[in-house]
DNA sequence: CTAGTAATAGGAATAATTACTGTTTATTTT
DNA sequence: AAAATAAACAGTAATTATTCCTATTACTAG
């Protein structure tokens, strides 16, 4: 993988914010830095930045956001504002129990709980 | 709701397969028996089904899937054929520490396990 | 039967994402 | 350092999944 000086700034603005953004809004943001940059440049490179294992991709309904954080954790998801929470749960004994019952080689956990957070109480 | 063919239709092909099957799949099954079916009404009955609970939809990557099965229930995702097998994880005790550690209302827990089933050992 | 309302078909519109093409640029070779 | 090579880019078209819109059809209550 060359460098590029687009790619180092869509890996920067994941990397600066806790929001799991779309990559709309990484676009957004990108742009105002090298306001000729294209989507496609966007999604082509946060899909190198997730193979290469700088990012995470994960996906909220029917769109992809993206994680800074690669460490293997889960997300609360408020349905009122969408807000994606991040949550750390163990899934070694999961992963195990699972290989055994199923036969079944676990290699991620995506884990999402939908309800309320807190603001809306 | 008032009673319509269409939905009955719709509501027997979902029922009637455990492959978690897409708007698109279901679209051509109910099409044999209802050519002039638009898929339109597919998706609005889908979420009809949906919202008074004859029906689940859930979320692979970023297209739905609707699940016949109701009761809650999480899926094992094969990356190498993308099959979702069932799997039943208690999520009680999930959702009570969540509620004291974060606040949260969970109301529905959403996990997907990616990994390789036993069809290629 | 007739009015009112729910549902439909068909197609247009939108949103997210991917693919294509000619041009630019980082890196390697001379 | 200049030329060659190949990766990456911008711009745009295409695809895919889904929702929205509109005129038409079909139940149902009066
Ligand atoms: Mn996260
Ligand atoms: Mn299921
Ligand atoms: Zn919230
Ligand atoms: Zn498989």
């Amino acid at each position: 993988m060359r460098f590029s000086h687009q790619r180092e700034l869509i890996k920067k603005v994941v990397h600066s914010t806790n929001s799991h953004p779309t990559a709309d809004w990484i676009y957004a943001q990108v742009r105002s830095a090298s306001p000729k940059i294209s989507l496609g440049t966007i999604y082509r490179n946060l899909k190198q930045l997730t193979e290469e294992g700088f990012i995470r991709t994960i996906y909220d309904g029917n769109v992809a956001r993206y994680d800074w954080n690669i460490n293997s954790h889960h997300h609360l998801k408020c349905m009122e504002c969408g807000d994606l929470i991040d949550i750390q749960l163990s899934n070694e004994d999961m992963t195990k129990s699972i290989r055994k019952e199923f036969d079944f080689e676990v290699s991620d956990v995506e884990i999402t709980l939908l309800g309320k957070c807190n603001k809306h109480n």
